[in-house]
DNA sequence: AATAATATGTCAAGCGTTTGACATATTATT
DNA sequence: AATAATATGTCAAACGCTTGACATATTATT
């Protein structure tokens, strides 16, 4: 493998000005730059990563830390993130902390010593928040502090489109499925709107396992326990998708018996029968947010939450 | 941030001999051993990966360079590989190449700047081959020349089973929808099947903007031109979800009037209804056998290709 | 023609580790 | 008591690149 040295040689000038030519730094005349470059060409030289990092002190890595990824909504979250930070130049570090805080605190010390440029996070615990110093982190669809900047989506409004839009086909009798933490915000919506115009509801709440292991079976039978339910909004386009299922094994058809909202607006919803009505999620911008504030970092931009927000779209299962 | 050097004053050693501790290797008292940790605690040292690399002329991150994020079944990849990989101290450096030739030949020599210790492919161009030159490479599904090691299911086996099944359950006239270049083996073991016992059979080829959109709806339409059709075997679950989609609007049911088979047994194929039956792809153990064939490059292991059983998962769809 | 400004390039000290070569102390063997 | 073997450490040169400080050449300004 050719180095700096190979390359200075080849092109009769000193190793910091074939550096200043990769760099772009300082003054070059188009002379020395054209017999820098056609040096690099012919000895194939690909500046040694390693060796730029530990000069500069840092990487043109990202850390990525996922609780699941199985989980449709992370991998289209590692899809957009991928995208936009390769567009700049960042490579994606992915990690599954597998909903363990252990596990994060670990990934978190490792990506330090890997020296990223920066992290993304898109999990929960608290816990390892005074591991972040010194580490341009922003949360995704999570916050976790008021130091770590959150890009987030409307999680309230969605509660509330959920519910007016049931409501608006003539539901009479919601549930409402929320997961983790995170959710509560879309719980918090639904329920304003319901209570608003005094449409009867029920919240169920899922718990860790069931998250764990994407099941969510045993606590969908409850939306059965009272016939008078007609329908139901998932905190999540997985969830609804086993909605969906129990339903067709109670023989209940959708949209006539029940209708059904998810959330996330995932490939998922695309692509089960019926497609789902479901709140969408804009993946995209939040992911372009999340790198944008971190190659920002230094330039003290606004530190602050970002809220972006949703809107639904609406399928055949309502 | 602590450094060796501040590690070795505080524990009154060289440098030297903490890195010995660091990473055990020459004789060492306990006394010492117990003396330099300690500093490290104390210091909340962290080795500076970057440097580490650069003297070894090495990192711990492991690239994978996959063709989608979004299809399901790469998705299972990852995480089965950052599975593997982090339990031997790799990192996983994910790489989106788009189906991309371009693409994908720039993300090697990126990945190979970065120094990694080696790389996953599971993309299908043939043209980075030279490329790959004094990398520890393995396919992931694919064979692209005779000198990368592949690791791959018995493709043919697969396309019998799903045959065999379709049959076994009384169809009488199958279709296969056969995507890229990598499943033709499926559709041979299928045609070889049908050809035995003689059912007559088709087979439909995807082509490339319809597997980069997930979108087969216009070549799925074929499959109904001939009423007779009882039986499809899909190449994947993503495409035999849309041919469920398909039958609901067509007003068929599954699996009474047609009976569905799919490929690879991603998470997908349990959300759906009816759930799907397919031939499960052994993720787990095909990113098992990759890592370790990365670890164990250098020690001159057989770098043949490695084939993998399958086998067939029923469940509502046939 | 003297001076300033600009252009072009070189030197050498880092960046934080690893590691082969070498030195000294301690223990076992004859 | 001399010798060998083993244990415990230290020195300093790499690894390949960046960058501030400095030197010289060229051009523009007065």
């Amino acid at each position: 493998m050719a180095t700096i040295k190979d390359v200075a040689e080849l092109s009769g000038v000193t190793v910091t000005t074939v550096s200043r030519v990769l760099n772009n730094r300082g003054y070059l005349s188009e002379k020395t730059k054209k017999k820098v470059s056609e040096a690099i060409i012919a000895l194939d030289y690909h500046p040694n990563e390693m060796a730029r990092s530990l000069a500069q002190k840092q990487t043109s890595l990202l850390g990525v830390i996922v609780p699941s990824l199985l989980h449709p909504y992370y991998s289209e979250c590692i899809n957009a993130l991928e995208k936009h930070a390769s567009s700049h130049g960042l490579k994606l570090l992915v990690c599954n902390a597998q909903r363990s805080p252990q596990k994060e605190a670990e990934y978190i010390d490792m990506l330090k010593a890997n020296k990223v440029a920066g992290l993304v996070l898109c999990t929960n615990s608290r816990s390892s928040v005074r591991l972040l110093a010194n580490l341009p982190v922003v949360t995704l669809e999570r916050s976790i502090s008021s130091n770590v900047p959150a890009i987030v989506c409307d999680n309230t409004q969605g509660g509330q489109l959920a519910a007016r839009h049931l409501i608006a086909q003539k539901c009479t009798n919601l549930v409402m499925i929320s997961g983790n933490r995170s959710t509560e915000e879309r719980a918090n919506g639904f329920a304003k709107m319901c209570e608003q115009v005094h449409i009867p509801y029920k919240i169920l709440k899922t718990n860790q396992s069931q998250f764990n292991h994407l099941d969510y079976t045993d606590l969908i039978q409850e939306i059965f326990t009272d016939p008078a339910v007609d329908g139901v909004f998932a905190s999540s386009d997985v969830i609804a998708t086993q909605v969906i299922q129990a339903c067709h094994k109670k023989g209940l058809s959708i949209p006539e018996d029940m209708k059904i909202v998810g959330f996330d607006d995932v490939e998922l919803s695309r692509m089960v029968s019926p497609r789902l009505t479901t709140i969408h999620q804009p993946i995209e911008e939040l992911c372009k947010e999340a790198v944008q504030t971190i190659i920002d970092w230094d330039k003290e931009r606004g530190k602050e939450q970002i809220i972006l927000p949703v809107r639904l779209v609406q399928r055949e299962s309502t």
